[in-house]
DNA sequence: TTCCAGGGATATA
DNA sequence: TATATCCATGGA
């Protein structure tokens, strides 16, 4: 993908590879926010401003290295579609979804945000963080970063219960104390299926909170995140049917490999966007 | 009013 | 190992 960059604003050549409406609802991210055509994304404690300049899209920020490496400018798409397209669902999907692509998020922002996700809507997650970081993230001129380890350690159930995360509660005041007492966040030694067992220690993260966290916090491909909407989409893969969402899980890996991630995202935003039950 | 949401933990067999 | 039930909360 092509983009330039001058002072603080990066240039993006294209808006077929890079559509802002389709990456921030597409359910990886939850601190954004749209206003007409100018959208607000936050992550961390850094600030992008992004809006569309006829063919072009414009992103404005605080930290342009960041940004690059959080959009992931870098990664060519070309390759990861025309395979996926050899699958006629898939084929649909990413005409639909051309722009998709997939971010770069920090671990920890990442592990707290799905934790919160579990068995909830995204308006109602959206909510959630923003408390969260009204409370605890430091702030930045005009918005708030994502808390740190440090402050989130410093608040208790209590906090968690009263910002409206209900009985997920729980599952983060037990997450920040263990991720706090040591449990290492560098999974770059293990297998995928090493670290998606590693990742559910922690209180909250099950099965398919693992995979999103692999996906969009540790770049590992090789996994299809399995929630309401992809039962949905693994029903319309005439695959053997099952209740049993490790083996949906598994049968779809097996099928997109290490392109599973990215399928399940073009999928996922396919099916949720035109409402397909 | 009931149903649903980017599910997980726990008890039970 | 596989299934059933419970869990807060707000929007549709």
């Amino acid at each position: 993908m092509q983009y330039s960059v001058c002072n603080n604003q990066i240039r993006i050549y294209g808006v077929s590879q890079f559509n802002i409406n389709q990456i921030l609802d597409s359910g990886q991210v939850f601190r954004f926010k749209k206003y007409k055509d100018k959208y607000t994304v936050i992550a961390g404690n850094i600030i992008c401003y992004l809006n569309y300049d006829n063919e072009d899209v414009i992103i404005e920020t605080n930290n342009v290295d960041f940004a690059i490496k959080f959009f992931d400018l870098d990664k060519d798409y070309h390759e990861i579609k025309s395979k996926l397209r050899e699958h006629k669902l898939l084929d649909k999907a990413i005409t639909f979804g051309e722009g998709l692509r997939i971010l770069k998020q920090n671990p920890l922002e990442t592990i707290i945000s799905f934790i919160i996700s579990s068995n909830n809507n995204i308006p109602r997650i959206k909510g959630i963080i923003e408390r969260l970081c009204d409370y605890l993230g430091e702030y930045c001129g005009g918005y708030r970063a994502f808390p740190t380890l440090e402050a989130l350690a410093t608040v208790d159930v209590e906090f968690y219960r009263s910002i409206g995360a209900g009985y997920r509660a729980e599952y983060l005041a037990k997450t920040v104390e263990v991720i706090n007492n040591g449990f290492k966040l560098d999974i770059s030694t293990l297998s995928t299926e090493d670290a998606r067992r590693y990742l559910m220690q922690l209180s909250g993260i099950g099965s398919k909170v693992a995979d999103c966290i692999l996906l969009f916090a540790y770049q590992r491909g090789d996994v299809f995140p399995m929630d309401t909407w992809c039962k949905r989409i693994y029903r319309d893969m005439e695959l053997p049917p099952t209740t049993n969402i490790q083996i949906m899980a598994k049968r779809l890996t097996d099928i997109f490999g290490n392109f599973s991630g990215y399928a399940q995202q073009y999928l996922y935003y396919y099916y949720r966007e035109n409402k397909i039950t």
